[in-house]
RNA sequence: GACCCUAUCGUCCAGUGGCCUAGGACACUCCCCUUUCACGGGAGUAACACGGGUUCGAAUCCCGUUAGGGUCGCCA
């Protein structure tokens, strides 16, 4: 434990939330969970061609979805905001005027640079270790332009003055930032600041090592929310990449993520990034995940299909049958579907293949008249009158299942028949069973 | 090109000098379970990039090569 410890998430908003951005931020977000420390967000705006308030939510929206909450930043508040760098712009001048006058500044076509004190600079990084950087070739090493001609601020000068006035105390970011370190460590020295510890964390590339941009799937956290992901799926995902409990497991509860998080043990090689395991490991959440979960979860896609399933109670029992047969949460209305009504469509093919046999009409029609029968209508009578309905008629019992699933579902897949017949009714059974009979099997030979 | 990081099955992760005839997971193949599809259970294919050292002993330490990635912007 270490409240001392400040750490913070600096995306731009790009219109989009990489999965490497996600994973830095859960990154972050654990490594303050862990101390009991804070995770600041901060959007670092200073391009104002690209940045727009959707691309903003965007970023929050992500953050949100993946539960990783921050303590200060955009709707948290904060003491060292605002939060937003297009809003910071007086601070900025305030350091600017500092190094100006302590002579480290110096013009160039309108444009302030600063004029680097040409040093060997050593980065002791957290996770890759003790780093030299040799600065001190001027062709190698160009002094780093701080300001615009308009005005506006470098990414460089402004994030090192933003983690200065926020306190930050461990900058956990990509690899892709270590060969910039060193130019942001003579920054703090110029300011006379004691500079942040960094951690520098591999990057997320394709699966077959090339860059992941904004196309490739799997690269933007809104697929996933779209998709059907279930954000605990994800967030799990995403520790596994670069990190693990070092005890094989998969599948970690969030809390004892929080507790086993240490960033000396990120380790330091990229990641390739594969969306089939993130997808194993989804369908691992949803079919262990309580059914009230399942059922939020589920919601919004069976919504947006606009299924009208009546009652909470009555989607519930059929949500819980068919949970253990879900990858994509996007899949849930197609197996739902036909428990809500009667113009449910039929596979061509499960048609051919099993309605198209010459027999199912009668098994169909004896099938649902020893079901007017039965004493009741639960699991085990529904599955007695079908089995000696299939003895009766001389058959396997999957015999009389496939075109009976066929008949009430349209499908030639779908959950354990006899929990679907109790489900649907004694009524509806019949009725659909009789009607398959009559209107969609050939003629019989 | 210069500088920096990295290098174990196709992929993710174990492994920090002897317990490694290298372990787990995803994917793939086969088998079992089963009314279907899944789930589950079992088995199998598959890796220490290469070359030098150090050491009684190296996947583990050192050097080189090669490969991949990153940075070198008045992008962030």
């Amino acid at each position: 434990m270490n409240p001392e410890v400040r750490v913070r998430f600096a995306p731009s908003p790009t219109g989009y939330l990489h999965v490497g951005g996600a994973r830095t931020a859960l990154f972050n977000w654990l490594y303050a969970r862990h101390c009991g420390g804070k995770f600041i967000l901060r959007i670092e705006d200073t391009d104002k061609a690209r940045n727009t308030q959707e691309a903003v939510q965007v970023i929050l929206d992500g953050l949100n979805w993946l539960g990783l909450t921050w303590d200060e930043g955009p709707n948290a508040g904060g003491e060292f905001g605002p939060y937003f760098q297009s809003e910071r712009e007086s601070i900025y001048e305030r350091y600017f005027q500092q190094l100006k006058s302590a002579n480290h500044l110096y013009e160039d076509n309108g444009a302030w640079r600063f004029r680097s004190p040409r040093e060997i600079v050593v980065v002791d990084d957290l996770i890759c270790g003790r780093i030299e950087f040799d600065l001190t070739n001027p062709e190698t090493h160009p002094d780093m332009t701080i300001r615009r001609p308009d005005g506006s601020w470098i990414f460089h000068f402004v994030n090192v003055v933003d983690d200065i006035e926020m306190k930050i105390s461990h900058v956990i970011r990509g690899e892709d930032h270590l060969s910039n370190t060193p130019k942001h460590l003579e920054l703090f020295k110029a300011i006379g600041c004691t500079p942040p510890r960094y951690g520098h964390i591999p990057l997320i590339l394709n699966k077959d090592g090339s860059k992941m941009s904004k196309r490739d799937a799997g690269a933007s956290i809104t697929t996933y929310i779209e998709e059907g992901y279930a954000p605990e799926a994800v967030r799990n995902y995403l520790c596994l990449l670069g990190w693990s409990p070092k005890d094989n497991r998969e599948k970690l509860e969030l809390e004892e993520t929080v507790r086993l998080f240490d960033l000396e043990k990120v380790n330091r090689k990229n990641a390739h990034f594969d969306l089939d395991k993130c997808l194993w490991l989804n369908g691992q959440y949803i079919i262990q995940m309580p059914l009230d979960r399942f059922c939020e979860l589920s919601l919004p896609f069976i919504n947006k299909a606009e299924i009208q399933y009546g009652s909470i109670d009555s989607l519930l029992p059929v949500l819980a049958i068919v949970k253990e047969k879900i990858k994509h949460l996007t899949e849930v209305p197609h197996w739902v579907s036909y428990f809500f009504t009667e113009e449910y469509t039929f596979d061509p093919e499960a048609i051919h293949k099993t309605l198209g046999n010459p027999n199912a009409p009668e098994r169909l029609r004896t099938l649902a008249s020893a079901f007017k029968n039965t004493d009741s209508w639960d699991l085990a009578s529904i599955e007695a009158s079908l089995k000696a309905t299939a003895t009766q008629l001389g058959i396997k019992a999957g015999e009389l299942v496939a075109p009976t699933r066929v008949a009430v579902s349209g499908r030639a897949s779908g959950p354990s028949l006899y929990h679907m017949l109790e489900i649907l009714g004694r009524e509806r059974t019949i009725s659909r069973m009789n009607t398959t009979a009559d209107t969609k099997c050939s003629p019989a030979a």
